[in-house]
DNA sequence: ATTAGCACTATTCATTAATGAGTGCTAATA
DNA sequence: TATTAGCACTCATTAATGAATAGTGCTAAT
């Protein structure tokens, strides 16, 4: 033990940061074993399926370091290393760029344009199914954030009279509906002015500066309306506070119960916790939009508990104008990152495209 | 082997049908302790258990006529005996018919009620989502079906030159969008003729209605309008002709697989299958909708094979005009039913109100 | 710096034996 | 004739054992 300190200080420093080239291959290649078979690998095997010729011996040796500076793991004392998030980290760093898509699940892909026309939940939900298929893991996608979209249309629509409702259609291509409650009985043809008014002052301009500047706007007309005025702005007011909470769509959640790295009870319910919060989830994928490109979130580096035994692969899907949601694959930290990772920057392509040849301008 | 063939015959004949009093009671029993503790029970231990006095002995022969007659089967031969689908059937059908709603629950649902004004979508998910937590099994809910309910009001948007966005609102409060392609470049005060048309035509028929009658309809009403009159034909085709299946909120999937009932590999595979292939459950909801109150489907009962090992407990949801979809529970086919069936019960009623006071007439 | 060789450790697998729950059958009983 | 006691038997479950195996760590030789 004491006469180890020493050693462990001298390799942990070296091994720390520069990974000589060696080290570097050794890693990957337990890392690629490990997440095509599921079981560790032993320095035997190892020496015999790697490139260049290395006796166990050194292979050995070369773990240990590995294993001093974080990157493998003992699950127990007569077996082989398994990678840690912190290899899975370094492996994803180090991948080729552009890793490209198989033929084959492009074509699996296309029917996302298929769908061309209908409902953009729909389209997305179609998305989600089929990554699912593709990836046999969970599989999440989140609805187009409102905030940032702008208006193309409102519509008031007299219900009876107290209520009326509001439909909101967005230039991404967006519907949404809502009814608001109100005091007065008012007209259709009433209704019909407000929302020639409405649409005639916000159009193009986004949900977040309507609500913001809802009462500014209108204040500095007073003069051209009067009655209509005062609704307008109460019944405006209403129409776009409607901060419907981001949803999102799963798909796939069971593939992950048969996939053997969650094999354990424990695993398994939290597992179904992080499912069922899905505040945890919902935040990494709206984390994704703020930044281009596929994002990585390898095991311990989620925040939620939950997640510590799941890697997260994400990105963004958008229209022309902005970013509205994004893709994702949850799966275990061993998971193939290669493949997964060009599936999913593909599918969210696809959905990218679909979606902004049915938006608005 | 040849002697107990008398046996079997014997008893298979009495047992089949006139269940005596003390049979029923015992089988009730087994029936109550397995879907408690998931394991079967023993005679000895029934013996103790059961009201009144039946030594082992006693319930050993009963147990045995009970098996003959196909209402219990033993897993291996040292082993207690277990329901069959048809004694789940029998319980089902001797419960009393309304076991009363525990207050507890009552309370849990509570917030279905306070989602009103958001769209039906939103108020279903939620409904599904707390009956999943509820029950801790899997949980589905159907879409209104649109074919039955009648038509509140449709909208047409000009998107571009050759894009219309439809609006269709229904009586039952549920609004569907969709995108048609058109060849001509419609102005949006043309469509807004067209529309003033289509409303005054059809507001207040069914979809289906609408769907089949659209020809006739504008047709006999040829020499009122002109131009208008083939656009309003062609456009009101397109867009009444959506014919968007019918979809389905899954919530709490999972939780089935932590039910030991579904450990082995091969339950875990049906039931994914059966959950990625919505068309069967979709099928028994539809069903579901035809008649009043709870459906019970147990088990072998299921026409589709990867639910033979599942029960489904549904109730249909209405406003005051239609029945609208449904909403169910799947589970083991040892659930325990009478908790099961009170709360989806209640839940469908919460939900039926919920929408109704919602819904546009 | 690398490697061969050997001691050591922990898992996995098959075998065995003990335990125990539960039935079926027969003969005794009320 | 219906019920019960008693006993033999079956089969799953469990624990213990030991052999085989995969793998490491360390030391000494190259």
């Amino acid at each position: 033990m004491k006469i180890k300190v020493k050693g462990i200080e001298n390799q942990g420093a070296r091994g720390k940061m520069d990974l000589n080239e060696r080290s570097m291959i050794v890693l990957k290649s337990i890392i690629e074993y490990y997440i095509q078979n599921s079981e560790p690998i032993g320095s035997r095997t190892l020496s015999k399926s790697i490139g260049f010729n290395l006796s166990p011996a050194t292979i050995r040796n070369i773990m240990s370091d590995l294993a001093e500076s974080g990157f493998l793991i003992q699950t127990h004392t007569s077996a082989g290393r398994v990678p840690t998030d912190k290899a899975y980290r370094f492996y994803v760093d180090s991948l080729s760029k552009k890793p490209a898509v198989p033929e084959q699940i492009k074509q699996k892909l296309s029917p996302v344009s298929n769908v061309q026309g209908t409902p953009v939940e729909h389209i997305l939900s179609k998305a989600v199914h089929l990554l699912a298929e593709l990836t046999k893991f969970a599989c999440v996608v989140s609805t187009p954030k409102q905030s940032v979209s702008r208006l193309q249309r409102i519509e008031l629509i007299k219900i009876n009279e107290d209520r009326i409702l509001v439909i909101l259609v967005t230039k991404a291509g967006v519907v949404r509906d809502k009814i608001i409650f109100v005091k007065e009985n008012h007209s259709q043809e009433f209704l019909n002015s407000v929302t020639s008014f409405l649409n005639e002052e916000f159009k193009n301009h986004s949900m977040q500066e309507i609500r913001e500047g809802i009462h500014q706007s209108i204040v500095s007309d007073r003069h051209r309306y009067h009655d209509l005025l005062a609704h307008a702005v109460r019944l405006g007011k209403k129409a776009f506070e409607l901060n419907q909470p981001g949803e999102m769509f799963i798909e796939g959640q069971m593939n992950l119960l048969l996939d053997s790295h969650f094999h354990e009870q424990s695993s398994v319910r939290s597992l179904i916790d992080a499912f069922e919060q899905k505040t945890a989830i919902m935040k990494i994928l709206d984390d994704s939009m703020k930044n281009k490109g596929v994002h990585i979130n390898i095991g311990i580096e989620n925040d939620y508990e939950h997640l510590h035994k799941c890697s997260l692969i994400t990105a963004s899907y958008r229209n022309k104008q902005n970013v509205l949601g994004s893709i994702g694959v949850v799966g275990p930290t061993s998971m193939d990152y290669k493949r997964i990772i060009s599936t999913v920057e593909y599918t969210a392509k696809m959905l990218s495209k679909t979606i902004s040849q049915q938006s608005y301008d």
